[in-house]
This record gives structure tokens, C-alpha cells and sequence, in this order.
RNA sequence: GGGCUCGUAGUGAAGUUGGCCUAUCACGUCUCCCUGUCACGGAGAAGAUCGCCGGUUCGAAUCCGGUCGAGCCCGCCA
């Protein structure tokens, strides 16, 4: 008596399997529709996938005359096994109930490839809530989805507390680089660069904590590498003995991360043609000093007066690495003090203890120790031209007077990340909504 | 902030040494045919004042100037 009854909710396209010659509700978006005269195809998507209604009735047919992708549909019909179906099982039979009928064409198609030329990158971001619902271009987020919840879960294994911050701060609090200004309420606020000092003052409470977050950057730049309004990662860990700590928590956090996402989404990443991983559980570590000297060695350009990593560097560090050493990341160690922040501690031969994590040819990370040695700090500051007794810095200077431990972290590009799993081009790829110099809609 | 490049139907492209352009193709849309499609196939149709303004010329998508928009690189970048 079970059979061919009505289940009483909706079943994903997932679960058709377990519903063989059971009659069964499903709904979902058109799709696609493909009419080959006594025979109608209509792949109809839900959150899970997509499901294939067979449908053959005349009338059932015409429900759908003038009806364009995306129409919601609600679809009562029996589910078979169909070698010849896509996914193996489909519905037949089906008895249609039009939920909203949608008679605007799309301005773009969603079953087909959509490009991601970087000329054309303006039609994406402009049509993406139309865009999205391709089904890559969603996978894309599924990604990004799945990095966030395996580095969460890492971290909260590992004893870390997640906090959240004021994005909301006072005016210019640190010089250099540029801020977003906006009035509040008659005195002027700036929108959060980073975490940094925040979690550097709760370290002093939880010892291990962890934000995941927007960061709002100025800068004027537009290259494939920046956005105005980023996603960071910001960690920070007390009780450290050295910098190299810092440094082999976030090399056992990617990589852990890493790992178990390109397992997890093995079939997402492979439709994404996502490059296989190369990564080892040590990640090859190079002075900036070194990288120099051996760029210089292999390409004849010459980089002795950049302090930096230039942006070729970055690329060729990394691609030496996963030749030689079969790894894709790669920490760029020794920052020159003449870069380094107010907060940094210093490190010997003029160096700060400071490193950059790179992976597949780009920055994601700065991993450095922090100066918790109150005299130190503010001594550091007042070289730096910041007051540490002004009203946006009394309270963080607060924390390392009544007692902060050695400590250290780092801030994490989540979109450069999710940019460099899949293998864009573009961080905005990456991002649902990005937001660069020029755009600020949608 | 500096340099370079690009703007052609809803989408993606071709044409850009001035005239064979009354602007070509693919996808999408519409009509018809098709019972196993899955980037379905076939026949037909509609859809573009070639970003905008001005100039040169007998003649401009094409050359020049301006303007708006976009992209890439560098610089900058917690």
C-alpha cells in the first residue's frame, strides 16, 4: 500500500533514488526545457541538483507554452530508473502545477558555460543573481562554502574561540594605508581594515581566537588580486615560543583544510577543472633575501633593490616549489624592518619575524609575531608617529600594560583562497558581490 | 597615481589598411517538424541607428578629437 501514494513533502533530486516507482512531489526552476515533439525533456533544479521530468501528455506540455527558464514549477509524477536518464533516475507521468510563471527571457543563459574573460567579467557581476544560478557558478560558492566550514571546524578542534569585532572604528587609526571614511554621527568613523588589534586584546581573555570577517581596503588599485571589501580569516594564538609556532599553525590548518575539502568536493573541483593539490605537510621556507637571489639567478631581472616580493616573484617562487619540491605553498620569511608595522617584533640581521604565506603565486597571508612587550610596543609606535595614548589606541595599549603573553597570527584572504582552490583568474570570481574601484552594485 | 588595451543585436564573437556593410556568425527568443534529449537536430522569422558627442571625407563600425564605460599591468596594499 505504500507504493504509488503521495509523500507528503517535497523530495530533493538527491533522493530519487530511494523513491523507485513511488509517486512523489518535487519542485524546483526550470532549468532547461528541450521539446522534441511527442517527447518533452525538463531538467528542473532544486538546492541538490537537477531532476529530469519526462513529460509526454499534450496538455502538460502546453502548461509550460511561453514559459521561460527559471519558471517555478511544482511537479507530482513517479520516479523510474533510467539508464538513459541523466543521474540515472527521472520522473515520468509528471502533473504539473506552475507555482510563478516567468515570461521574461533571461538577459543571459544559465545552462551553458558562462565566460569569464576578464573583458567580460562586467556582464557576470552585472546579471549575478541570473548568473549564479548556473550551476558551476554556484559550485564556485560551494567551494568557498566548504573552505569556511573546514577551517572553522579546524580551529574550533584546536581550541580556538570565534569572536567578532567592530567593523565601525574611529578615525584614522594607523596610517598608511588607505581608509574607507564615513560620517557618524558628526565625527568621522572608518570602516575596519582588519581585526588586528581587537584580536590581539582578546588573546589577553581567550588566549586562541578567530574571526572570520570583512576587511574594507581604499587602495586604488585595480588588479585580478584586489577588491575594496575582502573576506578575512584574522587568527591569533598566545603562549607561542617562537615564530616558527605561527608559522606551523597555519601550515597545519591549510593544510589539514585543503586536504579534506579537495576530498569532500573531489566531483565539485573536478567539474571546475580545479588543479590537482601539490602539497607536502612542511611547507618549504625561503628568506625573502633567498627568493631574491634565486629569482635574480634564474630570470636575469633584477629585484636587489625591491624590499618586497614582487608580484613575478611570487608567481616563480611558488612555481619552483611545486616543481622541486612538490609543494604549492610556500612561506617567504625575513620582512626587511624598514616594512614592518608598529606591532611586529623584531627579529635579527634587520629582519621582523614576519612571514608571508604563498600559494599557487599569490599572497594569502602574513604570519608574523607580535610585539607584546609593553615598553617595546610603544616605543615601536611613537617611532611609527602613532599616539598610544589617543583615544583609538589607549584601549589596545591597554591590554599589553596588564599582560599580554608572547603571541602571534595572521590575516587570511578567504577569497584569494577560494580564487586559487578552483583556479580563477580573478579574486572577484570568488566573491558573490565584489566590490572593487569601480563597482558598487550589485 | 602611471602605462597599455577594449566598447558591434539579450549573450558571446567576426569585420576596424574608409566604399563590395542594405553589418556576418553562434547561442538565446518566436513559429513549424521531430518519442530519449542531456551544448538535441532540422526549416524559417524577428532582433543592432556598431557606447555617446563632434570633426575629416563624395562616403565612417573603420580615421581624428573629446567624453562616458570597461579590462589588464605597475605602484600602492595589516
Amino acid at each position: 500500500m505504500k507504493n504509488n501514494q503521495l509523500e507528503d513533502s517535497r523530495i530533493l533530486s538527491d533522493q530519487l533514488d530511494k523513491y523507485v516507482d513511488r509517486v512523489v512531489l518535487v519542485a524546483g526552476f526550470v532549468h532547461k526545457k528541450r521539446i522534441l515533439g511527442g517527447i518533452t525533456f525538463i531538467n528542473l533544479r532544486d538546492r541538490h541538483g537537477l531532476i529530469q521530468i519526462v513529460v509526454e501528455e499534450k496538455a502538460e506540455v502546453e502548461k509550460l507554452r511561453g514559459l521561460q527558464i527559471g519558471t517555478v514549477l511544482e511537479v507530482k509524477g513517479t520516479v523510474f530508473k533510467e539508464v538513459r536518464a541523466p543521474g540515472g533516475y527521472e520522473i515520468h507521468q509528471p502533473e504539473i502545477k506552475v507555482i510563478v510563471a516567468i515570461e521574461n527571457e533571461p538577459p543571459i543563459e544559465i545552462d551553458k558555460p558562462l565566460s569569464h574573460k576578464s573583458e567580460n567579467l562586467d556582464t557576470l557581476f552585472d546579471y549575478r543573481a541570473i548568473g549564479l544560478r548556473n550551476i558551476n557558478e554556484a559550485n564556485i560558492f560551494r567551494v568557498r562554502a566548504s573552505l569556511l566550514r573546514e577551517i572553522r571546524n579546524y580551529l574550533i578542534e584546536h581550541d580556538f574561540i570565534e569572536i567578532n569585532t567592530p567593523k565601525l572604528v574611529g578615525g584614522a587609526a594607523e596610517g598608511g594605508a588607505e581608509v574607507f571614511k564615513l560620517d557618524y554621527f558628526g565625527k568621522e568613523a572608518t570602516l575596519a581594515q582588519s581585526p588586528q588589534l581587537y584580536k590581539q586584546i582578546m588573546v589577553g581573555v581567550f588566549e586562541r581566537v578567530f574571526e572570520i570577517g570583512p576587511a574594507f581596503r581604499a587602495e586604488l588599485s585595480a588588479t585580478t588580486r584586489h577588491v575594496s571589501e575582502v573576506t578575512m580569516l584574522d587568527v591569533e594564538i598566545g603562549f607561542i615560543n617562537e615564530h616558527n609556532d605561527v608559522l606551523n599553525l597555519i601550515q597545519d590548518m591549510l593544510y589539514s583544510v585543503l586536504v579534506k575539502v579537495y576530498d569532500k568536493e573531489n566531483k565539485i573541483l573536478k567539474q571546475l577543472n580545479a588543479p590537482e593539490l601539490i602539497l607536502t605537510k612542511e611547507f618549504p621556507r625561503f628568506t625573502m633575501a633567498e627568493i631574491h637571489e634565486m629569482y635574480q639567478k634564474n630570470t636575469k631581472v633584477d629585484v636587489s633593490q625591491e624590499l618586497d616580493l614582487t608580484p613575478d616573484e611570487e608567481k616563480w617562487i611558488c612555481d619552483y616549489a611545486k616543481k622541486k619540491l612538490n609543494c604549492e605553498a610556500v612561506f617567504a620569511t625575513g620582512l626587511p624592518q624598514s616594512k614592518m608595522k608598529f606591532y611586529h617584533m623584531k627579529g635579527d640581521n634587520n629582519q621582523t619575524r614576519s612571514a608571508d604565506l604563498l600559494f599557487r603565486g599569490i599572497e594569502i597571508s602574513t604570519v608574523p609575531q607580535r610585539e607584546h612587550r609593553y615598553e617595546v610596543l610603544v616605543e615601536q609606535m611613537k617611532l611609527a608617529g602613532v599616539d598610544p595614548d589617543s583615544s583609538g589606541f589607549a584601549s589596545y595599549v591597554s591590554a599589553f600594560k596588564y599582560g599580554l603573553p608572547p603571541h602571534g597570527g595572521f590575516g587570511f584572504g578567504i577569497d584569494r583562497l577560494t580564487e586559487k582552490v578552483i583556479g580563477l583568474h580573478n579574486v572577484k570570481e570568488a566573491i558573490l558581490f565584489p566590490r572593487d574601484i569601480n563597482r558598487l552594485a550589485p
